[in-house]
DNA sequence: CAGTGAGCGAGCTTCCGCTTGACTT
C-alpha cells in the first residue's frame, strides 16, 4: 500500500527522484506515451470533428495494467511527465487510461531532477492544462493526416511502400536542393598572393597575405613583377584587445554536431552512447532543446574549476535559447557529477563523456583574452600593402578545456604569435606565391548538418533527429556516401631569390566522406509532392502550424476548427492528385544513339533506375542499370552508352566464354555458370582475361570449399557454408544452424532436429499443400485481427 | 533487365513524438 504514486517518463529518472522523495512515495514511469491513434484507417472520425480513436499501445499493456493497480492503492497520484505539450498530453492520457479521479490527482512539472526542484514542484501542484494537451492532438492528427494521406499516393503514383511526411519530406527536399545546388554550380576562379618574411637576422616566418584578390592570372603575375623589384617594410601596426567566449552547454542537436565532427560519430550512434551514459547516471536527460543549467550543476561546475584550475578561471552564468522552436522541458546536456572527468564503459562512451564534460566546464569558464595583431606590409613599387595577423592568449580562459569545431575549417588557419616589430623596419621576402582559387558552393550535408538546419526550421524534435535521418535513409530517399573527387589543374607562380617561376599544379577537387546524397527516388519524390503539395514541402509550414499550435495552447481556437482549416483544403489536393496525375518515372531524355537513331532515356523501373535505348514502344529497346553513384538527373549520353557495352567479352578459359557485366550485386565475370564479384578496386570495362582467370578459380574454390558436410542417410541433406554462416540446405530449403554450435560436428539426427523445430520442409512448387508459408500465415492473421477492430 | 540462400505472388506498405526493451521466430 502506497500513499504516493508518481509518474514520470523515463525509469532512470524514477530511480532518481525515488531517492530524493523518501518511503511515502512510489516512483514509477510510463516509458513515454501510453496510448496512440489507432493503426489502421478508423484512428481518426473526419466526419466528427476529427474525433481521435486512441487505444493503448500493445508494448505498453504491461505498465499500463501495473499503474493501474498502483494507482488504485494509493490516495493521490502526481503526474510528473514533462512539461511540454508531448509531456502534458501524456499526463492526460494517463489520467483517462487509468481512471484517475480528479480530487485525488496532481500534475507537477520539473525542469531538473535536483531535491529541491522535486521538493518545490510537489509543493505547487496543478491541474492538467487542457488546452496544452489539445495542441499535442491537433499535432498528432496532423501529422497522421499529412502521412496517411500522401504516402498511399506515392504507392500509386510512384512506387509501393513509399512514404511522405511534414518532417521526413522537408529533409529529403533540403538534401535534393543542396545537390542541385552543388551539380549546377559554376566555380569561378581568382588569384591569391601570399608571402613569407623574416626579420633581419631571425629565422622566425611571418606569414601575410594580400587582401585583394586578382580576377585574372596576368594581373597577378603583373603584381608579382612589381614585387620583384620592390623593397618590404612595415608600414603600421595595430594591435587591438580581443575576445573569445565559450559556447553553450549542449543540447542534442549540438551534441550530435560536435561529435560528428570530432569523433565522427553518426547521430544515432551518438545517442545511443548518450543514452547508456544517462542510464548508468553520468549525464542528465540527452534529449533537450534547452541550454539551461539547473542552479545545482552551475555550483558544480564552479566548484570543480575552482579547484583544478584557479578562481580566475571560473565564471558562473546561464545561456538563453535561441531557437524559437524549443519547449525546454529539460536541462541541457550536462555530467551529474563535475568532479568526474571521466566516465563510461568502454572508450566510445569515454570519449563522449569527456566532449560533454569539457563543453559544460568551458560554458561556465571566464573569456579567453587576447591580442589581435595585423601589420601592414607595404610592398614599395606596387602601391599596396600585405597584412600579416598575428594573435597572442594573454589569458587563455575556457580554452584551456575546449574549443568548438566548426563545419568548415579548411581555411581557418589559426594566427600565429608575430615577432617584435617596429614601424619602418625593413623585411626580407622569402618568397612571394600568386595562387588560382576556385570557389565552392554550398558543402552537401552531413548527418549532423542536416540536423543543424532541421533545427534551425522548427522541425523535428530532439527525440526524432536520428530516426528521421535513419528514415530516410531506409526509404532509399538518401544515400549516405563518399566521393572520391577528381583532379584539376591550376595556376600558381613563384617569386623566389629575383626570379619568377610559373607552374600547373593539381588539387583534388568535389571529395566527400560521409554525405548524404538524394537517390534518384528521393528526386523524384520531391519532385512529385512539390508540384502537387507545395504547403507541405515548404520550408516554413512547420512553423507556421506550430503557431496555430500555440494559438490552440493558449486557448485562442479550438484543435478541430484548426485541423478542419488545414484539412479541407489539404484533402481536396489529395483527392484532385489521385484523379489528375500521371504516374511518374523520372523520365528524362538523354540523347540518341549515335548507331541506331533511336533514343536513349532514364527512368526508373521495377528494380531502380535504368537507362534505355529506344522508347516504350519499341521492339528491341534494350536496358541497362545505372551504376552507383550515376543519377538519372546527371548521366551524360556518353556515360550511358558505355552501361550498355556490358556484358563484355574477355576472352575464352578452358573453350568456353568469359564475360564482365553489371549485376544486381556489382561488377562481376561470368564463365558458364560461374559468376565471380569483380573487386571494388578494379574497373569492370578494364578487367583482363588474366585477372578474371584469378577471379574464376578462387570462385570455383569456395565453391568447393561450400561444402561443409553431407549426409550418407539422405544425399539431399547438406551443411552449407554461405554468406552468413553455416546452413542446412534440404530438399530447396534452407534452415539455420544455432550460432553457438560447431556446424561440422552436427550428426544426421541433430540436423533433422533443427529442421523439424524450424517447421519442417515445404514444398516449394505446388501451392496449397502442407503448411502455409510463414508470411502468408501471419498476413492472414493481421487480416483477421483488422476485421474485428471493424465491427 | 539480372546472380549468390530464402521469396516468386497476395496483401501489405505509411505519419511524428514520447520512451526503452528483446519469449529464441
Amino acid at each position: 500500500m502506497t500513499k504516493n504514486l508518481v509518474i514520470v517518463e523515463s525509469p532512470a529518472k524514477a530511480k532518481t527522484i525515488e531517492k530524493f522523495l523518501g518511503k511515502d512515495y512510489t516512483v514509477r514511469s510510463s516509458f513515454g506515451h501510453i496510448r496512440d491513434l489507432d493503426k489502421g484507417d478508423n484512428a481518426i472520425d473526419i466526419k466528427n470533428g476529427f474525433k481521435p480513436n486512441y487505444v493503448v499501445s500493445p508494448d505498453k499493456t504491461k505498465v499500463v495494467a501495473e499503474l493501474k493497480k498502483l494507482a488504485k492503492e494509493s490516495e493521490t497520484v502526481w503526474l510528473a511527465s514533462d512539461e511540454d505539450r508531448e509531456g502534458e498530453a501524456i499526463s492526460w492520457h494517463l489520467f483517462e487510461v487509468l481512471g484517475l479521479k480528479e480530487d485525488k490527482t496532481k500534475r507537477i512539472v520539473f525542469h531538473e531532477i535536483t531535491k529541491p526542484a522535486i521538493e518545490n514542484a510537489i509543493k505547487n501542484p496543478r491541474k492538467i492544462d487542457k488546452a496544452l494537451v489539445d495542441a499535442q492532438q491537433a499535432r498528432r492528427i496532423l501529422d497522421r493526416l499529412v502521412g496517411f494521406e500522401l504516402s498511399p499516393i506515392l504507392w500509386k503514383k510512384v512506387k509501393p511502400s513509399l512514404s511522405a511526411g511534414r518532417v521526413q519530406s522537408v529533409a529529403v527536399r533540403l538534401i535534393v536542393e543542396r545537390e542541385r545546388e552543388v551539380n549546377n554550380f559554376n566555380s569561378q576562379s581568382d588569384f591569391r598572393i601570399f608571402a613569407e618574411f623574416t626579420k633581419e637576422g631571425q629565422s622566425k616566418v611571418i606569414k601575410a597575405e594580400l587582401p585583394q584578390r586578382f580576377q585574372t592570372e596576368k594581373e597577378a603575375l603583373d603584381f608579382l613583377n612589381l614585387a620583384l623589384d620592390s623593397q618590404f617594410g612595415v608600414k603600421n601596426i595595430e594591435v587591438k584587445p580581443a575576445q573569445r567566449k565559450a559556447a553553450a552547454p549542449f543540447t542534442t542537436s549540438t551534441l550530435q554536431q560536435e561529435a560528428s565532427r570530432k569523433l565522427g560519430y553518426p547521430v544515432a550512434k551518438t545517442m545511443l552512447l548518450a543514452q547508456k551514459l544517462y542510464e548508468a547516471g553520468h549525464i542528465t536527460y540527452m534529449r533537450t532543446d534547452s541550454v539551461n543549467l539547473s542552479e545545482t550543476a552551475i555550483r558544480g561546475a564552479a566548484a570543480e574549476i575552482i579547484r583544478a584550475y584557479g578562481k580566475e578561471y571560473s565564471f558562473p552564468r546561464n545561456y538563453t535559447t535561441k531557437s524559437s522552436s524549443a519547449q525546454e522541458a529539460h536541462e541541457a546536456i550536462r555530467p551529474t557529477y563535475f568532479e568526474n572527468h571521466s566516465a563510461g564503459s568502454d572508450a566510445q562512451e569515454m570519449k563522449l563523456y569527456e566532449l560533454i564534460w569539457k563543453r559544460s566546464i568551458a560554458s561556465q569558464m571566464a573569456h579567453a583574452e587576447l591580442e589581435r595583431t595585423i601589420v601592414d606590409i607595404e610592398v614599395s613599387k606596387a602601391g599596396r600593402t600585405l597584412k600579416a595577423e598575428g594573435e597572442i592568449i594573454k589569458f587563455d580562459g575556457f580554452l584551456k578545456v575546449y574549443l568548438e569545431s566548426s563545419d568548415d575549417d579548411e581555411d581557418e588557419e589559426n594566427a600565429g604569435i608575430l615577432p617584435p616589430l617596429s614601424v619602418g623596419e625593413k623585411l626580407n621576402l622569402v618568397h612571394m606565391i600568386s595562387e588560382q582559387k576556385f570557389s565552392r558552393p554550398a558543402p552537401r550535408y552531413t548527418e549532423a548538418s542536416l540536423v543543424k538546419k532541421l533545427e534551425e526550421l522548427g522541425i523535428g524534435r530532439p527525440s526524432t533527429y536520428a530516426p528521421t535521418i535513419s528514415t530516410i535513409q531506409k526509404r532509399g530517399y538518401v544515400l549516405k556516401d563518399n566521393r572520391e573527387g577528381t583532379t584539376r589543374s591550376f595556376q600558381t607562380a613563384t617569386l623566389k631569390g629575383g626570379k619568377i617561376t610559373v607552374k600547373t599544379a593539381t588539387e583534388k577537387t568535389g571529395v566527400e566522406k560521409s554525405k548524404l546524397f538524394p537517390t534518384d527516388i528521393g528526386t523524384l519524390v520531391t519532385d512529385f509532392l512539390s508540384e502537387h503539395f507545395h504547403q507541405i514541402m515548404d520550408y516554413g509550414f512547420t512553423a507556421a502550424v506550430e503557431k496555430e499550435f500555440d494559438e490552440i495552447a493558449q486557448g485562442m481556437i479550438g484543435w478541430n476548427k484548426m485541423i478542419e482549416g488545414f484539412y479541407k483544403p489539404f484533402h481536396k489536393d489529395v483527392d484532385n492528385t489521385l484523379a489528375t496525375a500521371e504516374r511518374v518515372s523520372g523520365e528524362r531524355e538523354i540523347g540518341r544513339d549515335p548507331e541506331t537513331g533511336k533514343l536513349v532515356i532514364g527512368r526508373i523501373g521495377r528494380y531502380g533506375p535504368l537507362v534505355q535505348i529506344g522508347d516504350s514502344e519499341d521492339e528491341d529497346k534494350k536496358f541497362a542499370s545505372l551504376r552507383s553513384g550515376q543519377t538519372i538527373e546527371t548521366i551524360t549520353l556518353e556515360q550511358a552508352l558505355e552501361l550498355f557495352k556490358l556484358p563484355r567479352f574477355i576472352g575464352e578459359y578452358k573453350g568456353e566464354k568469359v564475360t564482365a557485366a553489371i549485376g544486381r550485386f556489382g561488377p562481376y565475370i561470368k564463365f558458364g555458370s560461374i559468376f565471380a564479384s569483380i573487386p571494388k578496386d578494379r574497373d569492370v570495362f578494364e578487367v583482363n582475361l588474366e585477372e578474371a582467370i584469378v577471379l574464376i578459380e578462387a570462385k570455383i574454390k569456395a565453391e568447393q570449399e561450400k561444402l561443409i558436410k553431407s549426409f550418407s542417410e539422405d544425399k539431399d541433406l547438406e551443411i552449407l557454408k554461405g554468406r552468413w554462416g553455416p546452413y542446412i540446405a534440404y530438399k530447396k530449403n534452407n534452415f539455420k544452424i544455432p550460432k553457438d554450435t560447431d556446424a561440422a560436428k552436427l550428426t544426421f539426427a541433430q540436423v533433422m532436429e533443427l529442421i523439424e523445430k524450424q517447421g519442417g520442409i515445404k514444398d516449394k512448387k505446388s501451392k496449397s499443400d502442407s503448411g502455409e508459408p510463414k508470411a502468408k500465415a501471419k498476413a492472414k492473421a493481421k487480416a483477421k485481427a483488422k476485421a474485428k477492430t471493424k465491427k
